[in-house]
DNA sequence: GTGAAAGCGCTAACAC
DNA sequence: GTGTTAGCGCTTTCAC
């Protein structure tokens, strides 16, 4: 058009100082663009790392994110899920807290909203994986190089994925070694709970390490050995696994503790480009491993 | 209605399975029952909470939360605001990274977006914020209870109201000892300005003991502290700020770090409120005072 | 208690 | 290049 039509538009926008507004704009081409990012609990370092990665996406694409957070309760994640359909997202980035409410999944499948899963696996969904079982398994492996015999374990929920890959690829280990777990306690991922199985463990059994599954429980395990008198890794060797709330304190604080990186971040960015980028649908690989895990390495992001 | 008719609608919405659309109703109502959330970075722990405290009375009323990370970057924090009016947000709880883009702001405030600040003040806006003046003069006339005399000091971004008032604190609790800092070195809030800033005071000045303007700042005094052969707390007292990247496990971890607790979960809570409630505009008072900040102090949530 | 119609703000399509 | 119109899905109003 013409500049000086063009200029003239451009003085009434500010003058009135219109604003399109995006309701509007989205009931007509029937895109919200906006993604959804369901997650247990966002001041979980974990995930808040999780949060930025997808966030970052989303902006780069002029995506909104919606952030819910199901507060580890089942019943509030299925609301959200309901939520989500309604505000019309257009994908979700979905962290479940345990078996996921698979009749909300559905509607939004139904109304061809792309769920992905990263950190979990769910069945018929697609999913980002770090390789929990192996790395798993070479850190325990480690700990058997350094010498330590009597390992006791601190699992996460047993129905969560990632806490069962990282308490099988223990079992493997110790089995191809022709050894058994001198101990398995079940935790929730919390700092209390690490705290409490390793109390028992140390009380019950004679154990020279404790691994845990995830960092927060070895920080409550690295506290009961502290209160049972125990130095680390002298007396106990302690291992955990994230290496993300860690970054950068802890682990100065503990050089000792051995952990397993996973890099959350781009588990989040990897998550929110296969929501965006409807890469093909559920039937190619429903699983797209991130081989992830080193052992103290750091994230490039 | 007749139940029958009812029943019949219902099964009706079961069998197409119907879902409203929210941009639809929005763009009726006007009211898009959406508040937005403003930070600078998502994965810094202490925005993570606030982000949960924010995000949980967003639910409760009905209203979903978008996450907006400004990254540190005000350039991305202004296209973010201009994002959020184009949303039509409700209501925008926002933490700047430094002095923010007024204009944006103000095109907001002209559609009737209300705008919290939480945890800094920014002229015009109304705010919530821990009483960080007061708080960091008790702490450092703590360490002078303590018997330390030789005082440094990591700042955080002059910029910042938050950074400001802990180093007035700091400042004021001296000169009514009739005393002068040793050293006050500019940090950033991060763990490495921490840890340059208390490389330079430990190597250049006589010191007994270093405050920094938060805890992640503190910790990189800790390492440098540890590098330098510097034992905590005999040869060097630290303390730190927030009460929040340390829980639990830096807690634990270095029960020697005095620092503040700042209730930060709440303070998100109490701004999404101060949003969504509309509280009285901006004619009353514009600063939120929440006491906060005693020493150790757990919060309750 | 039920049905019809108008209109929210935007854009795509079509006519001028 | 410019102006007009129809319609996205919902709710409110008014008529039956």
């Amino acid at each position: 058009m013409r500049p000086e039509t063009r200029e003239r538009v451009l003085k009434a926008i500010r003058k009135l100082n219109y604003t399109p507004f995006k309701a509007a704009r989205t009931l007509r081409h029937q895109r919200t663009k906006i993604i959804g990012l369901l997650i247990p609990d966002v001041s979980n370092l974990y995930f808040a790392r999780l949060t930025r990665g997808v966030e970052s996406v989303a902006f780069d694409r002029g995506f909104s994110t919606l952030i819910c957070d199901s507060n580890h309760q089942l019943k509030r994640e299925s609301r959200y899920l309901d939520i989500l359909l309604a505000e019309g997202v257009e994908g979700v980035v979905f962290v479940p807290v345990g078996e996921p409410d698979m009749d909300a999944i559905s509607r939004l499948i139904d109304q061809g909203i792309r769920i992905v899963v990263p950190d979990r696996r769910v069945k018929g969904l697609p999913s980002i994986e770090a390789d929990n079982l192996q790395a798993s398994l070479e850190l325990t492996q480690h700990l058997l190089a350094l010498g330590y015999r009597k390992l006791g374990y601190v699992s996460g929920p047993a129905d969560v994925s990632t806490a069962q890959d990282r308490l099988e690829g223990f079992r493997r280990a110790l089995a191809s070694a022709g050894m058994q777990p001198v101990a398995v306690e079940q935790g929730n991922f919390t700092y209390e709970s690490g705290y409490v199985c390793a109390q028992r463990i140390i009380d019950e059994r004679d154990v020279d390490a404790i691994l845990a599954a995830n960092d927060l429980m070895a920080f409550g395990v690295l506290r009961a050995a502290d209160e049972g008198g125990l130095s680390v890794p002298g007396q106990l060797g302690v291992a955990g696994f994230d290496h993300v709330p860690s970054v950068p304190y802890a682990s100065f604080g503990h050089p000792g503790l051995t952990t397993v990186h996973v890099p959350v971040h781009r588990m989040g960015q990897v998550a929110a480009r296969m929501v965006l980028d409807r890469n093909d649908v559920s039937e190619m690989i429903s699983t797209t491993l991130i081989p992830g895990g080193t052992c103290c390495g750091s994230e490039k992001e």
